[in-house]
DNA sequence: GTAACTGCAAAATATTTGCATCCTT
DNA sequence: AAGGATGCAAATATTTTGCAGTTAC
């Protein structure tokens, strides 16, 4: 599972890698930079990281989720990306109590119609409100 | 126009608040916080603009724009703020050419529907692509 | 006059870069 | 063996906090 992720994208298989994305791939929700340092314990350089979670970004293992916060979040969306190449017109929930962000990968992000002159390309939603578990 | 917003807000009127107000009602897209530092010149501290923006928000006169990469964004709702109350349930465009961000006020977030158990209180939504003066 | 706001200094935090070493292929 | 990945150190950038002085009301 994790190799193939990582051999798909022509990556070394590496510690880092391998813990980084299973912590990805067996979690709920999003993950912040500072969730993955928490996680991976003290095994792992803060540098290696951010060098890891970019390379992920870029290789489209990954992907930004829209906070209006300033942290960053990055979840894998598990049905694109293995499939190889990445489309995550998905919405993203933001759960209030538990503060945990998930993909809503069955729900797709509707078209709006924009006023004259605008050229949409891509389009991202984000609901927040209270998730199933916490209320 | 300034002072009432401010005085509306129960905020005291001083020089760094009125420019960087004038700022935004000046401004087509969303600011970030460097964009108002390099706009008010080395005339207010980088700390009076932080406390600034927080307070603006608190008061609801601007709000946080999300984005997928890691900045904040701040815009003013020119209706809703008047107003008083405020409700940003508008999309949001980003231009991928000249990178301004702005408000479509007139386009109001559509409802999607969730899965059973989630509880959504509150929708935004980020459109990016060209806009009408990059065509 | 008083409360609120600002500026400066400094601390705390977050992110990036260079380079030598180690690991994967 | 070669290229890529990591860890460390350090540089840079960002954000927060405390406090004294100043300003708005």
């Amino acid at each position: 599972m994790v190799l193939d992720i990582l051999k798909k994208n022509h990556l070394s298989v590496t510690d880092g890698r391998k813990k980084i994305l299973e912590l990805f791939i067996n979690s709920e929700g999003a993950l912040a930079h500072a969730d993955i340092e928490k996680s991976t314990g003290e095994n792992f350089d803060r540098v290696t990281v951010y060098r890891t979670l970019q390379t992920f970004v870029e290789k489209g293992i990954i992907h930004l989720i829209p906070t209006t916060d300033n942290s960053i979040l990055y979840a894998l969306c598990k049905d694109n990306c293995e499939a190889g190449h990445h489309h995550d017109n998905h919405v993203h929930f933001v759960c209030t109590v538990c503060n945990k962000t998930i993909c809503l990968e069955e729900v797709t992000v509707p078209h709006v119609k924009l006023p004259e002159g605008f050229a949409p390309e891509h389009a991202q939603m984000l609901v927040s409100g209270v998730c199933g578990d916490c209320k």
